[in-house]
Parts: structure tokens; sequence; C-alpha cells
DNA sequence: TCATTATAGTTAGCCTCCTAACTATGTCAA
DNA sequence: TTGACATAGTTAGGAGGCTAACTATAATGA
């Protein structure tokens, strides 16, 4: 997973939403707010993550991938596979998996049973740096996510359900 | 605003999220869920906003440019404070600024009082972008919106803000 | 006063994403 | 069987972020 937004630092102040609304009339002032509001949230825990992962030599996209095949029984998958589950392109998948496998924490097999494809299998050293990184994400995650209870989170998740529903009316 | 992440399409199941704490007990299975839940559906929110932008030949960036521009009682600001408030570098403002300019949507005047500055101004062609993109940016958003009713939107808002203050536990 | 430091903007080069086009291989049906 | 189409992976080139370095101007203080 990965995502680049603008940090929107200047959040549009109650006065400037009023204004706004009035020279447009279809917004819908609480509506822009708290959609905005998600936005900045998530940009900035997107940002913290990345920072997170930087450390251990990873940004989201490489640990995604290594994660995703940590998750097979045969710790394996294919470059298509790998890009349908990552949300990315097949090519920016060519380029995950060479950077990986360049740090030695994949590699490539040829498959004999169709020799188009490839297998992308997560090494030794691919699952020594998922045991150092993990536990850090999971140590830092548990304290970000403390301040909320498990009845918060379950209604963060029924709100985001019911802001997924609305997205193609978006587009 | 500007995010990009990865889409992650393809969410842990409960067995994975089960088989991953077993192998790392500091994982907190129910703030992983929630984060990662609110990661993807902000992505895919982003993802939509650029969707609808780009139909008018914009993407957060500039738009949010435009945006700042018109919230100004002038019409214009510096490069500078463009790039602070979008959380941008200054360098990015640049190319921002130069396209929007080859599109006269906004132009760059010398600023006498500091030779150091230049002042970015709003022309009538970007002011006339925006009264055709705003109102289509909330009608959509309005619709995306509209299955919470204020006070989800209220609680989401407080949610949020329990999650920004334990981001700085994250990085 | 004038050397030092700070600030505004730009440029250069890198990264990671994208789309489109390409190669190789597999599948299917006339 | 073989021509048309589909699929797997890669490559090439573009967009928009970033950092670091550069130019020009302003501010500061010994």
């Amino acid at each position: 997973m990965m995502l680049i937004m603008l940090q929107l630092r200047d959040l549009p102040t109650p006065e400037v939403l009023q204004k706004f609304a009035e020279r447009y009339p279809d917004a819908d002032v609480t509506a822009i707010a708290s959609f905005l509001n998600l936005l900045r949230v998530a940009t900035e825990l997107s940002l913290a993550l990345d920072a997170c992962l930087s450390k251990h030599d990873l940004l989201q996209g490489r640990w995604w991938v290594l994660i995703l095949l940590m998750r097979e029984e045969r710790l394996s998958s294919t470059p298509s596979i790998l890009a349908e589950k990552t949300g990315v392109t097949r090519a920016t998948m060519t380029g995950l998996i060479d950077s990986l496998e360049q740090g030695g924490l994949v590699v490539r097999v040829f498959d004999k049973a169709d020799r188009r494809s490839v297998i992308v299998k997560l090494t030794d050293a691919g699952q020594a740096k998922l045991d150092v990184v993990m536990p850090d994400y999971y140590r830092r995650l548990r304290q970000c996510m403390q301040g909320l209870d498990v009845t918060k989170r379950e209604e963060l998740n029924q709100i985001l359900g019911l802001i997924q529903l609305g997205i193609p009316a978006l587009i």
C-alpha cells in the first residue's frame, strides 16, 4: 500500500468554507470538512509509516510485497498476482521485484509449467528482514492506535464502510 | 493535497492476521485492521478525487494551489507560502506554478518590495476554471458523503483527532 | 561598512508511480 | 493445424514527488 497526497497543512477555516459555500451553493460544509480531515490524517499516517519502514531500507511498495509472499504457504507468488493484490501495475511490480531481488530478499525462479511466467519467492534473508521489521511496525502501530478503544475502532470501520459506498459517486 | 499509496486490494483476513499475531506477539489485531482500512479507503478517495479533477485537466497539486489563491483577499500569494500550505517543497511548487502559468491560470509578478520574491496571482481564467471545477467537485462530494449524517461526521472527526495524536509514536 | 548568514526561487538529478508498446508463450476454434 | 486472440513479463518514456546545490537578494552584527 502506498499513498501520496498533498499534506493539506492549511485546512479551510469555517469562515473560508462559508465564503466558498456562498459562491458555490452545492458545497456541503460538514461533508467537505470531514473529507479533507480524512485525507489529511491518512496522508500523515502514510508518511509516518514510510518513515518507520525507511529505517529498515524499505518503503510501502517493497514491504507489502514481502508481506504478501510471507502469507503464502510456499512463500511464493507471481508478479501478476502480486501486482493485482497491491494495486500497482505489472510494470511497477517488475521494478519492485527488481529492487527486492537486488537486495537478496526475493528470488525469481522460472516456472516450468508456464514458460511465460515467473515465480517470486521470499528468501531466508527476506523472512529475516520481516522478522525485524514487523515487530517494530506492530509495536509502533499499537502505540499509535492506543487512544482508540475497540468500540471506537469498530465505529471507524463502520464509517469507513459507509464512505466507501459513496466513492463511485465521486469519480 | 495529494496522496499516493498502494491500494491494498488484499487486506489481511482474520486468519492471516491471527497467523501473523502468533509469529509477532506485538501485533494488535484490531489496531492493524482499522489502520489498514483507513489507509485503503483514503487512498481510494484520493484516486477518485484525482479522477474527478482530471476531467478538468487538473490534479490535486495544481487544484489546491488555485484554491489557496482564491482564498486570499488579493487572489495572490508567494511560492514559499503556497509550498508551506500545501505541504510540498518549494522545488515542487516551482513546477506546479510553471504548469499553471503555462495554462494561463496564474501569473508570476515580480515583487518590487523584495526582489528575491515573486507574487503568484490567480488570473480571470484561473477563477473561471475554479467556477467550473468547484461546483462539480462539491456536487460529487456531497453525494459521496451523503451516507454519513452529521453525527457520524462528527464521530469521524473525533476519531481522526485521536489517531492524529498517535502519529508521532509511529514515526 | 562589509562579511556572514538567512531567505526566495530555481535547477539538476533521483525515485516510484503510470501508460503504451513490445516479446514470448499459451489457448482456442475454424 | 494454424491463425487469432489472450496472458506474463519487461521496457521505454512521461509525470510529479523529493533532496541538494545553486543564484540572487536581504538582513544582521562585529
